[in-house]
Formats: C-alpha cells, sequence, structure tokens
DNA sequence: CTCAAACATGAATACTGATTCATGTTTCAT
DNA sequence: ATGAAACATGAATCAGTATTCATGTTTGAG
C-alpha cells in the first residue's frame, strides 16, 4: 500500500532486520498489521507475541527474524501512525489558503483518520507507558507543525494575535478530546457536527 | 488528611477488606500512597506488588490483606483521583457567578492540581487499558458536571449558544492537553501565562 | 490480664509469556 | 541447475511476579 515518492526520504529508524527479499517484505508486513489489530484491542501487555503471529499467520520465532523486541514493533507502530495523520492532514489541508478553513478541514480529516483507525488513539496513548520517546516525538513534531501554521495565519492577519504556542497544544487538545468521544466513548454524534461546534468555539469562543 | 464533612457519603466502592483498627487503616493507607507513587511512575505493569509493598514498608503478603487484586488499587486510585480532582475544581469554582471566571479560575485549579499530583494523569490514562470502566466513569462524570454548568450559563446568556456536549468534551481537552504540557513535557511556561491563554482562546476563538 | 480477632510475615506456588535455538525449507544469483 | 543466503518453524528455556498460605505477633474489648 502506499508508493508514493516519499519513500526513500524517511531515514528508516533502523528497525530490527530489514527483509531483503519479496516474501521477507510480506511477512514482516503482515506482522506489523497484525500486531497493529491485536495490540490496538488488547493493548500492549495482553498482547503476546502468540496472539500476533498467530493472527498474522506465521509462527512465534518468525517474530524475531524482523523485529527484535516486542518494544520495537510497537515503537515502529507509533512513528508510522504519526506520519500517517500528519501525512492525511496535509493532504486534507492542501492549498487551502485560509487558516480557519483549512482548521475545519484538518479536523475533518483527523475524526475521519481516526475512525478509519481506531487503533490509532490507543497505540498512541499507549505509547506515554510503553514507549515516552516515540510519544512525546509524535506529539512535538505534531505540535510544532501546528505552531508554525499558525504562526503563518497571524503574520497574514488570518486569525488574532496570541500565544501560538499554547494555541496550538489547546486546539490539539481539542481535536483529540474529539477522536476519543468517537473512537473510545464511542459517540453517535456524526463528524460534521463535531467539527461545526468545535469550528465555532475555535472561530468565535463562547463569549455572548 | 482531609476530614471534610463529605466523608461519610461517599458510596465507598466496596474495597477488598476494610481496615478494622487504626493501625490497619494506617496499614491500608500507607499502601495506597505507595501504589500512587510506584505506579505513577512505573507504570501499571512493571510496578509489582513487591515494589509497592516494600516502598510502604510491609511484606508482600500484606498487601493482600487489604486489597484483592492487584487491578483493585489501582481502580480505587483512580476513582480516588476523580473525585479529588473534582472537588478541588469545584472549590475554586465555589460561588463565582459568571462562567466565564469560573472556567479560568476552575483551569488554574486543574493546573495546579496536576502539577501537584504529578501521578495524576498518568494513572487516569493508564485506566485506558487497565481498567477501561475506571477510566470511562473518570471521563463521563467530569463532562456531566462540565456540561450541566455550560447548560446553567447558556440559559443564564453568559457565554453564547452552543452545543454544549461537544463544549464540554472540548474544553475538557485543552485543559488535559495543557496539563499534558506541565507534567509530561515538562513545560516551564508558567501557570498563570497557560490560563490566560487558553482562557482568551475559549472566551473570543481566534477569529481576526 | 487475657484471648480471640486483626494484622503481619515472607517463603512457596503457579503460571504466563518473551526470547532463543537447532532444525528444516525456500529463494535467487550465478 | 545449485548452493549459500534468507526465511520459517515451534518446542524449550528462563525469568518475573501475582497470589496463597502456614505461621507468628499485636491489639483492644471485657
Amino acid at each position: 500500500m502506499r508508493k508514493s515518492a516519499a519513500e526513500a526520504d524517511a531515514p528508516q529508524k533502523a528497525a530490527g532486520n530489514q527483509p531483503k527479499t519479496a516474501r521477507g517484505e510480506a511477512t514482516r508486513k503482515a506482522i506489523l498489521t497484525a500486531a497493529e489489530r491485536v495490540i490496538g484491542e488488547k493493548g500492549y501487555n495482553d498482547a503476546s507475541i502468540g496472539h500476533i503471529t498467530s493472527e498474522a499467520g506465521v509462527a512465534q520465532g518468525t517474530f524475531y527474524i524482523y523485529f527484535t523486541t516486542k518494544e520495537q514493533v510497537f515503537s515502529e507502530l507509533v512513528l508510522e501512525m504519526g506520519r500517517l495523520v500528519r501525512h492525511t492532514i496535509a493532504e486534507a489541508t492542501q492549498g487551502i489558503g485560509n487558516r480557519l478553513e483549512a482548521e475545519e478541514a484538518g479536523l475533518r480529516a483527523f475524526l475521519e483518520f481516526v475512525q478509519a483507525h481506531p487503533d490509532l488513539y490507543r497505540i498512541v496513548q499507549e505509547a506515554l507507558f510503553v514507549d515516552p520517546a516515540a510519544y512525546e516525538e509524535y506529539y512535538k513534531t505534531f505540535a510544532a507543525g501546528y505552531r508554525s501554521g499558525l504562526v503563518a495565519a497571524e503574520a497574514a492577519g488570518q486569525i488574532s494575535k496570541g500565544d501560538t504556542e499554547t494555541r496550538a497544544w489547546a486546539l490539539m487538545g481539542i481535536a483529540r478530546a474529539l477522536g476519543e468521544q468517537l473512537v473510545v466513548f464511542k459517540s453517535e454524534k456524526p463528524i460534521s457536527e463535531l467539527v461545526a461546534s468545535a469550528y465555532d468555539l475555535i472561530a468565535n469562543g463562547i463569549k455572548p
């Protein structure tokens, strides 16, 4: 899946043993996919290597051909998720000149992504305990991007002046809370309504 | 600690074996406190009963006099934390007639609480995996209170009309994100600044 | 003072599950 | 076609740790 031009540039985080044949590549991906499902569902600790490999349809030992450690698959998953979300949002806000509109489109894209990848939320959350460094990178990278967008918008007079750093975190917090609504608390409220309400709050605040 | 009048009313969540003497009570509390520290620091899975009891200065078996299960201390911690935060915020916003001001005071109280109890954040977060029911209760209770405050404020014309449900979640999301800033990412930014920026966002939005 | 209930101990039990390894099987460059 | 590198297997190892239990010690009501 996904064969964009941006394939050779990612520094490939030195992940365990990289496969050298097509067969190996397929197996590795199968394990990674299974890991996403299983860890997303049962959580890191209850997801045993046995569960993962059996879900992937390979023997237990095969796992260690491609990954050095249980923790390592997890990290890789978190990194991958981060890349995917950012990519999805970047794509959705591509070419939108107005920041407020971009905000709305980005939030919608995020919520749709979260709904399509319910495991994302849990995995990233659990990273706080399993792999704090990955967790930090996930949020800090996200925040940095967000922040620079706000700075530009502020300079262009598209939004009011304010503390962009805190704003970035607060806006991320809103997106996260609504995503959690959807995936964790299984809210029935349609995404469009969530986005509309949140947009109103972000744009106008709640002052009467 | 804490001897408010609200001591007899909490239904005492049927926690393991309740102590019957002063000595027992002290031991139980010691274990609970140790559990908070140890679990907050190492996370649920790496926090062994051995760690907890040794931190509490009692033998391993003593743990099972007061708790039936490792999971049970954890749940108790989450519930207790929830009660504490709500209580803290309720107290801080006591008697503030204007919702926007209450919002500001509540956020400040929350951030100060989080800073004083850095383990809170991690423990509640981990509940999503260890004890989903407790996690849900924590947030849903919180949200319900938040929401009813907003409904009242809306009726009184102190805030604009809007989807109170989503607003409640979004505002909680902001508070949570800023709390995380403080505790997880160890931001140096003073609470007062965070509160001021967030308040401006909440009240006025970011529209130019 | 006294003894039954409470409380405390820490070694033993029991089980889970990550990681290793000796042994096949498959792939592909030559 | 062929053999060395890749890949795959799954049973065995090995360590950690939640929970139990048989045995003391302390407390407080009478």
